[in-house]
DNA sequence: CCAAGGCCTGAATG
DNA sequence: ACATTCAGGCCTT
């Protein structure tokens, strides 16, 4: 067996802080040594080496352990940019969300921003999701499809998510009836599934590829918004020449297009160390 | 097909 | 102190 290089190695040891301050996921904290998310039903607590553990007993592949993290990394290491953050934030991972959850946090996130969205999703929570007490702790769920499918207008409004608010209850009531079945998006292929859940009011692109990439295994989404946009602008202006200030439905595809051919199959995990990358130079605040 | 404007909230700026 | 501007993605016109 070869050795292999052994920083190699060492990328691919999750690191829970860069994974955490993403702008994957928005219902974490941590008090002294451990951190705590939300995640659909469960509460997951992680601590200081890793260890996962959950108030269910129900166990997910919350990490993704079974993907093959040193062909992923040399996969998308296309140019020194992509090299360059997988370098400063090593352990980055792309996390499995609980789908719903991970649905409605996107919706929520149109036009909005990661303290914002946060706020929103606590308060949907404290608003409509179950209390348990786990580790001497209190913590709200994430509420089920059912009960936000059958809420008030005015009562999710509470929660500070404004005129997507229509969108969450519609959102909500689809997945409840089953017109949008997780299980089976999951087993579709990327583009199916983009036009399934592109039905969705409330769901465009940018929104449809964050699910698909954090909760529906498609890791070749490549989600793009305003800082994405800027990154490939200003770090690929001759790879992907970006022509208008707007992108319309068929310029996305075709960008999309463009960095699937460039990026390869995993160009998703390529677009979370960029958008990382880029945010941590504007120091922008995470959660 | 494309461009422009409105939706809602909170932070930043004047 | 208050008013205005801006960031952010989707939908309708």
């Amino acid at each position: 067996m070869k050795s292999q290089p052994f920083e190699m190695v060492d990328y691919c040891k999750i690191n829970l802080e860069n994974t955490i301050n993403s702008g994957q996921v928005f219902l974490w904290k941590k008090d002294q040594e451990n951190w705590y998310g939300i995640n659909g039903q469960n509460v997951l607590k992680i601590n200081e080496i890793g260890e996962i553990k959950s108030n269910t007993r129900k166990k997910i592949d919350f990490f993704r352990e079974k993907d093959n993290l040193e062909e992923i990394l040399k996969s998308i290491s296309k140019d020194k940019m992509v090299k360059n953050a997988i370098k400063n934030y090593s352990g980055l991972r792309i996390l499995r969300q609980d789908p719903f959850q991970c649905f409605i946090s996107f919706i929520v996130s149109s036009n909005s921003n990661i303290q914002k969205i946060k706020r929103c999703l606590e308060n949907i929570c404290e608003n409509f999701g179950e209390k348990v007490i786990f580790d001497n702790k209190e913590f709200f769920l994430f509420p089920t499809p059912k009960i936000l499918a059958t809420a008030s207008i005015q009562e999710i409004k509470k929660c500070g998510t404004g005129y997507r608010s229509n969108f969450i209850i519609t959102a909500s009531e689809m997945v409840y009836s089953n017109k949008i079945n997780f299980e089976l998006l999951k087993k579709c292929e990327y583009y199916k599934a983009k036009e399934i859940i592109s039905q969705v009011p409330g769901v465009g692109n940018k929104v449809a590829d964050c699910i698909l990439l954090f909760s529906l295994d498609k890791l070749e989404a490549f989600p793009l918004d305003r800082w994405m946009i800027r990154i490939l602008e200003q770090y690929y202006p001759s790879i992907f020449e970006l022509s208008t200030k707007t992108l319309t439905h068929k310029q996305y595809a075709m960008l999309h297009e463009k960095i699937a051919n460039y990026f390869g199959p995993y160009a998703g995990y390529a677009q979370q160390f960029l958008f990382k990358m880029e945010r941590e130079n504007y120091e922008k605040k995470w959660l």
